[in-house]
RNA sequence: GUGGGCGUGGCGCAACGGUUAGCGCGUCGGGUUGUGGCCCCGAAGGCUGUGGGUUCGAAUCCCAUCGCUCACCCCA
């Protein structure tokens, strides 16, 4: 085999398409319901597009991103998560101008340079939403929501929805340091990495999976201690107006998220089926993030769900419409009989008939395991016999009954047939 | 970047170091000349990931390399 598919991207093969558009269109379906408009960025960017709001310190900007120099000698790369790219969008076509809360939601493939394995690709697809224009806290439950009904819509899993509130700048900074002084009296028990964590990102000790870390944080000052009085509100502001939309939480104080531009309401919801990368969708609220792109001082709210870890998941909703094989096998036994057919073909394609058309004539028999094969669910079949008969035979699949159709009325009659099947 | 597991026809697998490397699924053809899904028969399809080595003899043992995969890490 001398070609081979780059590492970490994958084929998605026909037999799998139909679960994918599905999900696309559950999803897409959801988001109309709740008000949400669907805008479609780029998926090359500038650098500075992601680095400024993800955060230069971040695995993500430091080793993932798919960099790489443009021929006019500019810094782009395939973009490693999608808020970037909306917000930049926003920004530059001033489109918080025209509406004082932008809804927005967007799908598509993203792209990171991390050692692929199971829920783990290097070219992934997501669903995003991003709420934009809002300080409320509801506009977080409506965010977390909508990911909670995509993924219901979708799967039968179990699934957790752990929450957190990561402060404020006001709140954050005394926390962050109390931490460190916290870890820095421990750091001789700590593992390898967290001895580095430790310095430069501290939260992320506190969601280490290390035994020795995990007993020290057990005892390390709690971000909820710390709250200012506005982040303490509007954190049990979201908990409240979950319990009220009957979505089930947990609050997980040592949730922390990737990105640094995160500040307040950070969430994460996982299902313990899938293993080792078990979150399937994810977000928080990103104040900050707009003006430090230097776009208008406006807040903000986001969730991304992970299309391959969704499908992951499994016990969706029958997919068997999309995978569905054509209204009609065409089986004609000579190029007079194909002659006949021809114009009928041209009518049903364009009414959106489905109609599979062989390519060459081989014997009745094998069009009939063709047509089985491809699921038909009726075989028209025309020969010599039927030319002089001047009617077809239309056999249905599945009851292997046939009828003569008179060449006359053959159009309007299938016509009518396969419609009121369909 | 670090570890473990695995690489045999399109897919899933088998073959105690010993003849032409098998089986299932799939594909194609046939079972009376024009009718599918079951059954039966037959056919096509493999330099056993690659490169070295050990041996009279390697798919099988050893080394290297590449790839896949799971986990760490990180994250959707």
């Amino acid at each position: 085999m001398s070609f081979k598919a780059v590492r970490g991207f994958k084929d998605i093969l026909p037999g799998e398409v139909p679960r994918w558009i599905h999900a696309e269109n559950t999803a897409r379906r959801i988001f109309r319901a709740f008000g949400f408009q669907e805008i479609r960025p780029p998926i090359l960017e500038y650098v500075e597009v992601f680095t400024r709001g993800i955060g230069q310190h971040t695995d993500i900007v430091e080793k993932e991103m798919y960099v790489f120099t443009d021929k006019n000698g500019e810094n782009v790369c395939l973009r490693p998560e999608a808020t970037g790219g909306v917000l930049r969008a926003v920004i530059e076509n001033g489109l918080a101008n025209e509406s004082p809360i932008l809804r927005l939601f967007t799908l598509g493939p993203m792209f990171r340079h991390e050692r692929p394995q199971k829920g783990r690709l290097r070219q992934f697809h997501q669903m995003n939403a991003e709420v934009i224009g809002s300080h409320s806290p509801h506009a977080d439950a409506e965010v977390i929501w909508l990911a909670w009904e995509i993924l219901r819509a979708c799967s039968s899993a179990e699934l957790i929805l752990d929450i957190n509130s990561l402060g404020c700048p006001a709140c954050r900074p005394p926390y962050r340091r109390a931490l460190q002084d916290f870890l820095e009296k421990n750091a001789g028990d700590l593992c390898q990495d967290c001895a580095r964590r430790r310095l430069t990102n501290p939260l992320r000790v506190l969601d280490c999976k290390n035994e020795a870390c995990k007993a020290i944080v057990a005892s390390a000052p709690h971000m909820d201690t710390y709250l200012c009085p506005a982040c303490a509100g509007h954190h049990e502001k979201v908990r409240e107006a979950l319990d009220s939309i009957g979505i089930p939480s947990r609050d997980n104080p040592s949730l922390v998220r990737g990105l640094d531009y995160y500040v307040r309401t950070a969430f994460e919801i996982s299902s313990p089926v899938l293993g080792s990368q078990s979150t399937v969708a994810a977000g928080g609220r990103y104040d900050g993030l707009l003006k430090a792109m230097e776009g208008p001082d406006l807040p903000g709210v986001g969730m991304a769900v992970g299309l391959e870890r969704l499908l992951l998941l499994g016990g969706g909703a029958n997919v068997s419409a999309l995978s569905a094989g054509p209204d009609l096998f065409v089986a004609y036994l000579d190029d007079e009989s194909l002659d006949t057919v021809l114009p009928w073909i041209i009518e049903w394609r364009r009414r959106g008939i489905s109609v599979l058309l062989p390519y060459e004539t081989v014997g009745l028999k094998a069009f009939m395991k063709q047509a089985d094969r491809t699921h038909a669910r009726f075989v028209l079949i025309i020969g010599e016999e039927e030319r002089a008969r001047r009617e077809g035979i239309l056999r249905d699949m599945a009851t292997r009954g046939q009828s003569p159709i008179p060449f006359d009325s053959a159009v309007a009659t299938i016509t009518t047939i396969l419609e009121e099947t369909t």
